[in-house]
DNA sequence: CCTCCACAGGAAGCGCAGGAGT
DNA sequence: ACTCCTGCGCTTCCTGTGGAGG
């Protein structure tokens, strides 16, 4: 057993491990500062006690949006001005009400209790707006998570017409653009005065951003150059997704450390990427109904033993796909087996349809050589692994899948 | 050609939990 | 504190689809 001492004395090659988590905001944001100076430009009437205009920021998981946005609001707070702000997530404020009790708890202390009704929680924002003509920016992360986000935008834009001194205004950010569909088109107008727009980074600007962290976040030459190249074509071809590709490198320097080497080259890399992938789909398969996990365990388990399409020599190209009917045949015993209620077969496509969309598994449908109108199936992700996965999920029922054997 | 098979997926409705309204 | 309402997960029932088999 290791004492604190040995540990903390243990060779490591991070200098700093926190410039490398996600939520970290560096000061200075590479291929940024266009963006940036937009969102200033927009908040800057803030500042002189005007009101701010809305502004609606869009793109893809780790661009940069929330960063960005947090960054000018770092140096927002740093000048001399009645202007504030707020940052909220709305996976967590996921409601007009929790929203504006947020809001309003945030600056005025006796709200600080819930159980409050929303007009109160209204009159008391407007009376403290008003009393320090106060102009205040609320910025609401992952926008598209807020149910009755029509109610809330038409709340906090009409709030501005009952002020005399003071106003509100709202960044929404979203990574779904399709949501905006779903507004009416009043609050639709009001939110999106002002648009921008986030691109994927590129593997030389995931690679510039990377060379960027590392510096600080590790020991110097700690990094291959390759091993770099290779995290930011990874993370740049998957999904242009910076978080991911710092994921890679904490991941691989973990990894190193673990084995008391002293740089990271392509094959810890490589490992990370493996290692992150697992986490990933371990995570998803976690907030997966019970039932929808079985599923899960029904396609990886048959296709281990192979099914009947196979069995009928019925494919050219060697992939050993399962029929629809077989996998619920074989979900059926094993929720027999587990002392489970099984769903009915309707709901049973529902889960094969999120199953898909998550990439757990792929379907196609059938074609010539098959008799009837169904759907070819597959694991997404080798089924030893998945089925592991599963196993570790389902916790308790270990057991049951024993005695199944 | 028609019929049957083996499913896909839409529509309606049901029971329940949690939030809103009073 | 009480009911009322609404959204969610799910079942039941049903119509649609495209190739196989007669």
């Amino acid at each position: 057993m290791p004492s604190f001492s040995e540990i903390l004395q243990r060779r490591t090659i991070f200098r700093d491990k926190d410039v490398l988590s996600p939520h970290y905001v560096p000061d200075v944001l590479p291929f940024r500062e266009g963006e940036v100076e937009k969102i200033m430009l927009v908040l800057s009437g803030a500042l002189k006690g005007m009101r701010a205009g809305n502004l609606f920021i869009y793109g893809k998981t780790g661009t940069g949006k929330t960063c960005s946005v947090r960054h000018v609001m770092k140096k927002f707070m740093q000048m001399e001005s009645p202007a504030k702000t707020v940052y909220l997530n709305c996976r967590i404020y996921n409601s007009k009400y929790k929203v504006m009790h947020k809001i309003a708890k945030e600056f005025i202390p006796e709200l600080e209790k819930s159980g409050f009704g929303i007009s109160l929680i209204y009159e008391k924002l407007i009376e403290w707006l008003a009393g320090g003509k106060i102009q205040l920016i609320v910025v609401l992360d992952e926008i598209d998570m807020v149910k009755d986000l029509n109610e809330l935008v038409y709340t906090l834009v009409r709030t501005n017409d009952e002020l005399l001194g003071g106003g509100i205004s709202v960044v929404g950010i979203s990574n779904r653009l399709s949501f905006k569909e779903m507004l009416d088109p009043r609050s639709k107008s009001s939110l999106c005065e002002t648009e921008l727009t986030f691109a994927p980074y590129d593997a030389e600007k995931m690679k510039a951003i990377l060379k960027q962290r590392l510096e600080q976040g590790f020991v110097q030459g700690a990094v291959d150059e390759s091993a770099l190249n290779l995290a930011a074509a990874i993370a740049a071809t998957e999904s242009g997704d910076a978080r991911y590709a710092l994921r890679l490198l904490l991941r691989a320097g973990e990894i190193v450390d673990a084995g008391g080497g002293q740089r990271i080259d392509d094959s810890h890399v490589e490992e990370a990427r493996r290692s992150v992938e697992g986490d990933m789909i371990k995570e998803v398969i976690q907030t997966l109904p019970e039932n929808q996990r079985i599923v899960l365990y029904a396609v990886a388990n048959l296709s281990q033993k192979g099914g009947r399409y196979s069995k009928l020599g019925g494919n050219e190209d060697g992939e050993n796909f399962l029929l629809s009917g077989e996998v619920y045949e074989e979900y059926s015993r094993v929720c027999n087996s587990l002392c489970v209620k099984k769903r009915s077969a309707r709901w049973y496509r529902e889960y094969l349809n999120e199953l898909e969309m998550l990439g757990l598994i792929t379907t196609i449908e059938s074609g010539r050589g098959m008799r009837g109108h169904t759907r070819l199936i597959k694991p997404g992700y080798p089924a030893e692994e998945l089925k592991k996965i599963v196993w570790e999920t389902m916790g308790l029922e270990e057991e049951g899948k024993k005695k199944e054997k």
